[in-house]
DNA sequence: TAGATTGTTAATCGATTAACAATC
DNA sequence: TAGATTGTTAATCGATTAACAATC
């Protein structure tokens, strides 16, 4: 079948399975099999093999999976044929820092424009970008119809940023502040808060 | 009962549940109940209590929890009563941005040293410290007995990196590179990857 | 052909939810 | 007491694994 909502942690581990297979690419091999890329991975082969099985049939009995053809179906699956544009709001540490990252190219996605409210930042260069003014936020989303943000503010300022991305039409949230934001039903949000990660390990020292 | 093994995914929730205390606790509440910290969290009461079950009892019918009581809780129950010192790898825009972040502070968690490969960069001064010679990062990890590292080097150096930092004696690693890392177990790897959190939102979009 | 590996089924395992007695 | 909310049980739901026929 085809039609089945596919469950959210099967997604997420997709852009694992992409990522796996484009370094296997990069050393020059051509065909991997469900067993070779689960070791890389540190996941089951059973499991890489029923999850690729939700959105078709990919490899073939006795040899395993083309790997440039499963990482072009692994694009399409997950939306990343084409360049998403993005919003980085907050030009502070982890703002400039995300504003210069390197590794978006080639992934799908590009730093557009960059804005903080803080008068003592706007105008000043970031990478490639000039800190714009937070009070054309809005506009700006609406001008572009850019869909996917990143909010890099602190953490008493990130649900009102996020409420006013939200209404100026973002779909998509990668945020980097250290609270629980509140979307409406359709609004993506990841987060990405050192803090509760290492607490995460913490526990098992 | 109290020696089971703790699934991973409820240790996972803890620290979510505690940063959700802690901004109950900032705003003056002193009591709250699972059905509360639930919708500020996204997640159901019932798991909330299950969870928190798993440890023991800090609630009382009829009126919840005590904040103060429960945060006191957690944080014994995630071992960051006292400060955990990090190794940073890597001084580039990430790893600069990490060394500098305010927010590890109070929260378990204090860098103590950052170390880079790149003669061109060891001895700049990054937030409070002055970038190290990475030839001498295993020598600084058995000297200290620090135990927590931050990986953000290159990709391509990302696993030789894990490989001495494991050798020297660290325990758990959260990794900034784009790669997944082969470690020993009893070595806890948590990653952060903006794009793989990207690619799993634009599947939806 | 013989060997390898897929896609899929069925079984197992684990996580979440609903519901409620206990009790503050 | 009446109302509220916990801790826990049982039921439901979902995810993972093992195994193998199909087939390259």
């Amino acid at each position: 079948m085809e039609d089945h909502s596919i469950p959210d942690i099967i997604v997420g581990r997709l852009p694992l399975y992409l990522r796996g297979l484009l370094y296997l690419s990069q050393e020059g091999r051509s065909v991997t099999s469900s067993q070779e890329l689960g070791e890389r991975l540190g996941i089951s082969a059973a499991q890489i093999r029923k999850d690729l099985s939700q959105f078709g049939e990919f490899g073939k009995q006795g040899t395993g999976y083309k790997i440039d053809y499963l990482v072009a179906q692994l694009r399409q699956i997950l939306h990343v044929t084409q360049v998403w544009e993005i919003i980085v709001v907050g030009a502070g540490d982890i703002g400039s820092a995300i504003a210069r990252y390197q590794g978006f190219a080639n992934h799908g996605f590009a730093v557009r424009m960059v804005f903080d409210n803080n008068p003592a930042v706007i105008g000043i260069e970031v990478g490639n970008f000039t800190v714009q003014d937070a009070v054309i936020l809005s506009q700006a989303i609406q001008e572009t119809g850019i869909k996917i943000a990143m909010i890099a503010v602190p953490a008493s300022q990130a649900q009102a940023v996020a409420d006013k991305l939200v209404e100026a039409g973002i779909k998509a949230i990668l945020n980097y502040a250290p609270i629980s934001l509140n979307v409406p039903s359709g609004v993506h949000v990841q987060n990405i808060d050192p803090v509760t990660h290492l607490q995460r390990m913490t526990y098992y020292l």
